[in-house]
RNA sequence: CGGGGCGUAGCGCAGUCUGGCUAGCGCACCUGCCUUGGGAGCAGGGGGUCGGAGGUUCAAAUCCUCUCGCCCCGACCA
């Protein structure tokens, strides 16, 4: 492709509300633009891209044996009424009505769909396993889209599902899936890791996330370095060393306007962590206590798998339950449910009085209270493996992929049964798996990118080479460059030649920031040796070749097809 | 949804507090000359509902009211 002739509008300068790495590269090397809040457009090299995800994305599934297929996006409500989504999903449905006045929504996902299709087509035990899949969009209406093209509320995701006789078989198309998504995000160039997820509203038992680690991402994960275990800080299991404490006995001690952790330990001169923070919430069965040591945080989200949804509980509330003000709670004699985090179990703390203004030093659980044992606090950088005692490394990540065993959670619903070898009916057992093909060109940039622009891993890249004739107006410059680029292109490699009349400055700028993993520089000087020079675009280091030598080591540095 | 910031040419910005001249600068763009190894130079030029609506005023980019949009932090997130 002649630069020239394609739509490529790099830009000097990054637009001010760019400001993840990713959106402000591929803004300015022309890949794409934004149309609105979370709305992106893809431009010719943009999709370039796009389409080298996506073929990796169709040869790995196909490789397992999952069937394309392309569903609708629109889609009726009864279907998402059946699973219970309809309700249970809120302002991040894109909702509508049809002419009829008939309830439609936009799909975010297609298990709903993508079941239906089966409880009408699948019969027998004979006609499973199936794996189908597509490539297709997704339409969220987001709170708060992000980071450019990471969190957007239109968005193309690849996605699977599985349909199986038996948890057992689900285990093998499950397993299949892991392995082609580790080919798929390597094969991406891609560094990565899978972790223990959260089901969260997909529901089912198991789930991974495959995510990239990049200070841009959204998710935290903590990753073991002893024994391999790492989980979204969601639910990672952790511990913290004990503290050293001597026998303490039981006493009060008075804390004027000291109500939060730190005010309370700088008064007492001990660290956070002989504290415990009780933290009083409103569930939809009543008012809980949560209850933290000092030095660690509550986990909203652990908290909800065992007391469902909730929200803190106000200022009133906590007086009104607790028969005391916030700042000086203790887990001792109340008759709220009580769930402590397991690191409270040993030792002696300091914990409010349950008396304005007092606190109570020595208290020992069971002895003092009794409370569920849960954990409920955040994982943190430093922590103890739960599995293995390690130090846990905490990692901001960027999800790229997800696998859920659904179980039979959308195909009892929605009636998708089979009839077994007995001839009894039996729920199929599912499985969905997806892929954000926009988060893989995103996690790439944020993973491969020095202050000059884009370095692609050679998968992704939008070209195979650029070619750069530094001068237009030189006939010598102009006849050779022309020439490798035909040699080239009849040979099946994808080039982009920078035939603007534009100065050297320009090109070397332009080719920098758009990141094709390798440059061929035509200069003047060289050619009048007949030298050309091939640069490296992420060593930036450069070899001179002979003219006529440059097609073969070019052919050299393609992957083996 | 809560908090903060911003909307002036394609991009980056100044001007707004303290109302007043033909609304300005850099880059990009067009024409010509010149130049061709890291975003050149000279000369000439085109491009603006100052996000929108209403109001105050002799006069509004500037003050007031409403509204729309975008970004960031938080909540939320298949």
């Amino acid at each position: 492709m002649r630069f020239s002739k394609m739509f490529i509008p790099t830009l000097r300068e990054a637009p001010a509300d760019a400001e993840a790495v990713s959106h402000i590269l591929m803004l300015r090397a022309g890949y794409v633009r934004q149309l609105a809040a979370g709305l992106y457009m893809l431009l010719p090299l943009g999709w370039r891209v796009m389409t080298k995800i996506n073929a990796i994305l169709r040869e790995e599934m196909d490789a397992i044996g999952a069937q394309e297929i392309s569903l609708p996006v629109l889609h009726p409500a009864e279907i998402w009424q059946q699973t219970g989504r309809w309700d249970a999903i809120g302002d991040e449905m894109f909702r509508l009505k049809d002419r009829s006045g008939r309830d439609m929504c936009l799909g975010m996902t297609h298990e709903e769909i993508m079941t239906w299709l089966a409880s009408r087509e699948i019969r027998s035990y004979r006609d499973l396993p199936q794996v189908w899949y597509q490539i297709q969009t997704k339409l969220r209406d987001e709170a708060r889209p992000k980071s450019g093209i990471l969190r957007t509320r239109e968005f193309t995701m690849k996605d699977s599902y599985s349909f199986d006789v038996s948890e057992e078989a689900l285990d093998v198309n499950y397993r299949l899936h892991t392995e082609a998504y580790h080919r798929i995000f390597k094969r991406c160039g891609l560094e990565f890791l899978m972790v223990e997820s959260d089901p969260g509203m997909m529901g089912g038992a198991v789930s991974h996330e495959f995510m990239a680690p990049s200070p841009a991402g959204e998710d935290e994960v903590a990753v073991c370095p002893g024994c391999g275990y790492s989980a979204n800080v969601e639910l990672a299991v952790s511990s913290t060393p004990g503290n050293e404490n001597e026998d303490w006995p039981l006493e009060e001690v008075h804390t004027p306007e000291k109500r939060t952790v730190q005010e309370v330990s700088n008064f007492m001169k001990l660290p956070p962590s002989y504290f415990m923070k009780s933290i009083l919430l409103i569930s939809e069965k009543g008012p809980v206590l949560a209850v933290v040591r000092g030095d660690q945080e509550l986990h909203e989200k652990k908290l909800s798998h065992i007391i469902g949804d909730h929200r803190p509980a106000q200022k009133g509330e906590v007086k009104e339950t607790l028969g005391v003000e916030a700042g000086f709670i203790g887990p001792m004699g109340h008759k709220v449910r009580v769930i402590a985090d397991t690191a409270l179990r040993e030792g002696f703390f300091v914990s409010g009085a349950n008396k304005p203004h007092y606190h109570l030093k020595g208290v020992r659980a069971e002895r003092d209270f009794s409370a569920e044992w849960h954990d409920i606090h955040k994982a943190r950088e430093g922590d103890l493996c739960g599995k293995c005692g390690e130090k846990l490394r905490v990692e901001r990540v960027i999800e790229i992929g997800n696998i859920f065993k659904l179980g039979t959670k959308y195909s009892r619903p929605l009636g998708a049964v089979f009839l077994n070898e007995s001839g009894q009916e039996e729920p199929i057992v599912m499985g969905s798996y997806g892929i954000g093909p926009a988060r893989i060109a995103a996690a790439a940039v944020e993973q491969n990118h020095d202050r000059d622009g884009i370095i692609w891993p050679r998968s992704l890249s939008p070209f195979d080479v650029e070619i750069l004739p530094l001068n237009m107006n030189d006939p010598v410059t102009v006849e050779a460059a022309s020439q490798l680029y035909e040699d080239l292109e009849k040979d099946g490699i994808k080039v982009l030649m920078d035939d603007r009349d534009e100065r050297a400055g320009v090109k070397f700028k332009d080719a920098d920031l758009i990141g094709i993993p390798t440059h061929i520089i035509f200069g003047e000087r060289n050619l009048k040796e007949g030298l050309v020079e091939i640069k490296d675009r992420r060593s930036k280091e450069s070899v001179k070749v002979k003219v006529g030598e440059v097609f073969g080591r070019i052919k050299d540095l393609m992957p083996a097809v």
